[in-house]
RNA sequence: GUCCCAGUAGCUCAGCAGGAUAGAGCAUACGCCUUCUAAGCGUACGGUCGGGGGUUCGAAUCCCUCCUGGGACGCCA
């Protein structure tokens, strides 16, 4: 990678000026690299010369100037660079020899693969309640965890996605009394559509008919028992959701390893198993006094303790066992997490639940599966407080190295904008800026009626309809809009930019794609062009080309950057910034026309887009079609 | 009450291990198809980076403070 190229030259060459000024190298002291945003400040710099001048006192531009003396002395890092500038106010600009770039030779080994593929990475994504069709705000979850998968699994790293499904829920319950005690006239293509307005329906119920609720404590203890018709309905009800909602996920390319059911955890014995465990460490104890008596509770950290002594209303510490016995969520949570590293003597069997995909179950085989190095856990930011609470389980507990290596990707919910809201009957009079989704109250896009619309929208503009289907480019434009977010944002899905086709849009990556592979073909079957072979050609660089190969210069470090910080918006951003790249080379400089060598200059060009964009394209789970 | 996140163009968002002239898309207005896919390309318009202090050679980026919006702190999941 060029730039662990420049920090390791860069590293050498700080470590010999300090020591000619007799200087002590500070600890903050950070070595790094940029793109610079204006071409002239060459392909990538440094600020290391204006971090000196304070500690060498010395004016930053003659630092900078020596740090280029001796790169220069020692062959300008590999001679992958035919220039290396000192420039005011004391900035080092690298500019890259595309004749060397273009050799390849820029390439250097991953060191840190071999690390990788020994290290098993568990990614948690999707669990969905089983009780309702999923909507984008369900989506977005699926979206980012599986392209996280394929980040991760491209790096190296051994990666296993699961799908939990808590199917021992007050929201499968909610449905089930729905199903049992409200009506529905209207017709329904699935099930799932069926429940989500029954679920509605139910809470609504529940307000008119209070004595409703008790029929969803009935149904609760009945699926948790296990032995009723109440409970088979459940498991019925629950089966059924989670067959949907993964052939809903399958059309947006996404996939699963595992489905871990909640009633699993529960039927291993998990629980008893953690009890334990937890019980010999001082952090965990039973209330036997106050508003928490009979509780089983975990101590948050003193310090956290002591400060909110003074409210009545706040406090602290999480119940793990409720005062009649039950368990929270969030003690099957520990447990289960305890499982993923590998940590507890208990396990599931598992057994088929379709090709490639197994379903921990009351009896079946054993597996390899679990013993995780790294966990993932895809949630949104609602959920931090209890991921926190499983992480302080498994430090209270010494297992220090998971919990540090328990990582909760947290990301922002899926809103609706007014103009949408309004769409599905929402009184927007408010002026609110955004219409939080709920599933309580039925109001949200469900994902399959988001897909049917943007298919439509691309249907209507296509004009051939040769190869791909619209519909999966429909798909793959919506998981482009789903993971262009940084993931903190919090996207306020409006219906009409969700279905754009032009702009920073799926489409248009997949157009360029398209576009790339296009004047490939031709160029295989014309006759003319056939025997012409691509090469580069630095004498014929021209702007657009040059912008094109700078940026592709960079993909090692975005994907490398992308994957550290598991953050798929940086792939987006890439990718988007390159096909626009591409789409204007394409419309400044025609790549069939002239001469042979600016052809086969320029169709050596072409290729190596394509295979970027195809490499892009497969980490967002999008399709990489030869047309359009 | 405590803590967390956000506030950048009319709208939706990038940029935020301090850097060189603050960027996209959409919207609006123009221009470009007998030439490799016009789902494209180009031009224009659009900003006191929420307000105020501070740190320094340099702040959208770091610190303090205030304002506004969202979230978490449950014997829900």
């Amino acid at each position: 990678m060029i730039q662990q190229l420049i920090l390791a030259e860069l590293e050498g060459h700080v470590e010999a000026l300090l020591a000619a000024y007799a200087a002590e190298r500070p600890a903050q002291l950070k070595i790094l690299t940029e793109h610079p945003a204006h071409p002239e400040h060459g392909d990538y710099s440094s600020n290391i010369a204006m971090q000196l001048a304070k500690i060498v006192r010395r004016s930053p531009l003659q630092i900078a100037g020596e740090l280029q003396s001796r790169i220069e002395e020692g062959g300008s890092v590999q001679g992958l660079f035919r220039k290396v500038a000192a420039v005011a106010p004391g900035f080092l600009n690298f500019y890259i020899d595309w004749n060397v770039w273009a050799s390849g030779a820029y390439q250097t080994e991953d060191k840190q693969r071999m690390r990788r593929e020994q290290t098993k990475v568990l990614v948690e994504h999707t669990s969905i309640n089983p009780n309702k069709a999923a909507h984008v705000g369900h989506l977005r979850n699926s979206c980012i965890g599986d392209t996280l998968t394929r980040m991760l699994s491209h790096a190296g790293y051994q990666v296993e996605v699961h799908n939990y499904i808590d199917d021992l829920g007050n929201q499968l319950a909610d449905t089930v009394v729905g199903i049992l005690h409200t009506q529905s006239e209207g017709t329904f293509l699935r099930f799932g559509d069926f429940c989500w307005e029954t679920y509605a329906k139910v809470n609504q119920a529940y307000k008119a008919q209070p004595e409703l609720a008790e029929q969803r404590a009935v149904v609760l203890h009945a699926i948790e028992s296990g032995t009723s018709n109440l409970a088979w309905m459940g498991a019925l009800v629950a089966e059924r959701i989670v067959r949907e909602q993964l052939e809903e996920m399958k059309q947006f390319g996404i996939n699963y390893d595992v489905l871990v059911w909640e009633s699993s955890i529960v039927r291993a014995g998990f629980w008893d198993t953690t009890f334990e465990l937890l019980s010999r460490t001082n952090m965990f104890h039973k209330v036997t006094e106050g508003k928490l008596a009979g509780c089983w509770v975990l101590k948050q950290a003193e310090d956290s303790a002591d400060a909110s002594t003074d409210s009545q209303d706040f406090q602290g510490d999480k119940v793990l066992v409720r005062s009649n016995g039950i368990l929270t969520y969030t003690a099957k949570d520990i447990a289960y997490h305890l499982w993923k590293f590998g940590l507890l003597e208990n396990d599931f069997v598992y057994k088929k639940w379709e090709d490639g995909l197994w379903s921990t179950a009351a009896e079946g085989r054993k597996k390899p599966i679990g013993h995780a190095d790294m966990v993932i856990n895809v949630i949104d930011y609602r959920q931090q407080y209890p991921q926190e609470m499983v992480k302080l389980a498994l430090e209270v507990l010494g297992y220090e190295k998971q919990a540090s290596q328990l990582k909760h990707v947290s990301y922002g919910v899926v809103s609706l904008s007014p103009g949408t809201a309004a769409g599905l009957g929402i009184d927007t009079s408010d002026g609110k800026g955004s219409y939080a989704m709920s599933g309580r109250q039925g109001i949200g896009i469900k994902v399959t009626d988001l897909l049917d619309r943007m298919e439509q929208v691309i249907d209507a503009k296509r004009s051939r309809k040769a190869g791909i289907s619209s519909r999966a480019i429909a798909a793959a434009a919506i998981r482009y809009y789903l993971l262009k977010y940084q993931l903190q944002t919090e996207v306020v899905f409006d219906m009409e930019q969700a279905t754009e086709v032009t702009g920073n849009s799926g489409v248009y990556l997949l157009y360029a794609y398209t576009r790339a592979n296009s004047i490939l073909d031709k160029a295989q079957k014309e006759p003319r062009l056939q025997a012409i072979q691509a090469h580069f050609a630095g004498n014929l660089l021209e702007e657009p080309e040059y912008q094109l190969l700078r940026h592709m210069a960079y993909w090692p470090e975005t994907l490398d950057n992308a994957t550290d910080q598991l953050a798929p918006s940086l792939i987006c951003h890439y990718a988007f910034e390159l096909a626009s790249l591409f789409n204007h080379f394409y419309s400044a400089c025609p790549v069939l026309k002239g001469n042979e060598d600016r052809i086969a200059h320029r169709l050596w060009i072409t290729q190596l887009v394509r295979s970027r964009l195809h490499q892009a394209l497969e980490l967002l789970g999008m399709p990489t079609p030869k047309r359009l």
